[in-house]
DNA sequence: TTGTGTGTCGAAAACGTTTTCGTGTTGAAA
DNA sequence: TTTCAACACGAAAACGTTTTCGACACACAA
């Protein structure tokens, strides 16, 4: 077992001193041409590599960035995190992954450990029990540490930072609206507790394409879940007791329940009951019948956040205050679970 | 903006020595109950956190896990992400990410990348190129400077190191015996190309389960999956001119396809024909019907290789040569998409 | 001979820790 | 008064880099 070399032990084998090995390895002018074929010789003999923490520690730059989300076993969290790495790799950064587990407490360990000096950035999405106690010290901490922080998906307007999300209102009003077209008049909504910020976003779109339509609002069709674990009784319960012609759900798990749910009950997707839901997920495109839904891609959530962080980390200097917002276009991809939406 | 704090720049403020701070806040009974009273208040008042970086220069210890796999938008490797990072963090240690893309060149550039001091050990699941290549001087490079790996899934015989699989074979033959106990005779095997190791271990159970059960094999009824883009294609040609009674697919992936085009083709599942996949994932659970499927939890195999890595991280020193192959076990999860087997 | 460059290189600081060892002061014992 | 331990603290090395600055040798011009 040979452990790596480090500038030390080659200045010792070559009889130099360690600066000219350096410098010898970093092609520097000051260097002889022969010292310097000498150095470079023996360090590639060798493998030289230079030890990235050291150079972390000179720099005050890890090259790494830190992702914080509340789970990993999630379609959508998993590609953006796929975007993130894809970006950040061809930058030349690395990405260390923390989950909250829609904890506030884990959350915050977890960025307070990170921000000790191991990484140059955070992209986060809140955990649930953070957007509920709507307690952000941590990040305005961190921020003010001079820690650039990009927030996605699940955002808050408590703190002041660069941010790429969807307009979930606006993307949920266009497929109610979808729905309001094509003739349905009874839409469920599947959603989630209010405080579940894109959940709430969702609602509120579906909210506006009711009244825009002139169509009151019946509670009885409403169904906010609290834990996805018993979310099949609550939803039986919404198709049976209520004849709706459709059903908008704020997320794929809820969509497909949904389309089970409707299938047991001898109703017919998407003769008897049209189901539309939300985030492109591998759950949508490979149920029976595919699912129609809103299409969130990750991908481009994840490029855009390491981007904007990396362009932050290496811009000359802190040109604070100018956060932008950005917003990812989403489109209704059509599938069975509806007919065609014109 | 306030910056971190240092102990030099609280050894400044006290007037004392940085040996001083450093001791006091450790603790430690050479200083004085007053100085270290002192300092730790005024340390407290600061948030002072010790900076982790220096901390990993100084140890030769980052507290970090490098783990290297191919997709992370996959559901077994996001559930063994999740379980190694649960293990990990219990244990003080961070998580780091990198993607191979099934490409050997990035595997190889990321294990480099990460070998050069982030990390303290690896945990990974080979590329399919790499596979394919069977070259694996980048993994012994590492191992032999000293850095334990951990391989899990898709592992190889060429390397000496900690394992942690299932018994891809076994459990591929008793998803077959189940359906040779239930009269099929028939069964169709949508398999992947040879070189990826756990897809040919599945297959040789397959082959295993029939010659025991004296049926011969028929090459027609086997299809080898190399792109995964038009897999629809290959395996509708296998439905469609063969009469197969069932299928047993080596993934989710490949099971559910083959549910969807049975159906396509008018035959209902599981009464015209029975499927049974591999890994119990998203769309087995909400495909329609439901997947009769061969468990393989992946948070157990996270878990696993978490414990062993760091525990080979904290023995005292190399006890080498002994490594350990742990295998998860596996078992049948029974769903719609067969007869309840016996 | 003196002075001025120029070409090569090394010493040392810096990044932020921890830890070993040395040192000065104090008090008490001899 | 001398000696010695105990106590409290500081200096410095070490981890592995990069970089600034100074130094030395040599050549060449004045």
């Amino acid at each position: 077992m040979k452990r790596k070399v480090t500038l030390k032990q080659i200045a010792k084998e070559l009889d130099v001193s360690i600066s000219t090995v350096s410098k010898s390895l970093r092609d520097s002018p000051e260097i002889s041409e022969d010292t310097r074929q000498k150095v470079q010789a023996f360090a590639k003999l060798y493998n030289y590599k230079p030890n990235l923490i050291a150079l972390s520690l000179k720099n005050k730059k890890t090259k790494t960035i830190g992702i914080i989300i509340p789970e990993i076993v999630h379609h959508f969290f998993a590609t953006v995190i796929s975007g993130i790495e894809h970006i950040a790799n061809e930058k030349g950064y690395n990405v260390i992954v923390c989950l909250s587990d829609e904890s506030f407490d884990k959350e915050v360990i977890n960025m307070e450990m990170l921000a000790n000096g191991s990484i140059d950035g955070f992209i986060m999405s809140l955990s649930k029990e953070t957007q509920q106690k709507k307690d952000f010290h941590h990040i305005s901490e961190v921020i003010n540490q001079g820690m650039p922080v990009v927030m996605f998906d699940r955002v808050t307007n408590d703190i002041l930072c660069d941010k790429v999300i969807i307009d979930d209102s606006l993307a949920a009003y266009e497929a109610v609206q979808g729905l309001l077209n094509n003739g349905f008049k009874k839409i469920g909504l599947i959603t989630t507790v209010d405080y579940v910020s894109v959940g709430k976003l969702r609602t509120e779109g579906y909210f506006k394409a009711l009244r825009d339509n002139g169509i009151a609002i019946d509670e009885n069709l409403i169904v906010k879940i609290e834990d996805i674990e018993n979310c099949a009784e609550q939803i039986e319960k919404l198709i049976s007791t209520n004849n709706v012609d459709s059903i908008f759900a704020v997320n794929e798990l809820f969509a497909v329940t949904a389309i089970k749910t409707a299938k047991k009950l001898n109703f017919k997707v998407p003769e008897d009951i049209a189901v539309i839901g939300f985030t492109d997920g591998i759950i949508s495109t490979y149920s029976s019948p595919s699912i129609t839904t809103v299409s969130q891609n990750g991908i481009k959530m994840g490029n855009k956040a390491a981007h904007m962080l990396i362009e932050r980390l290496e811009s000359e200097e802190e040109e604070e205050e100018h956060y932008k917002t950005e917003v990812i276009e989403t489109h209704l991809v059509q599938r069975e679970s509806t007919p065609i939406l014109k």
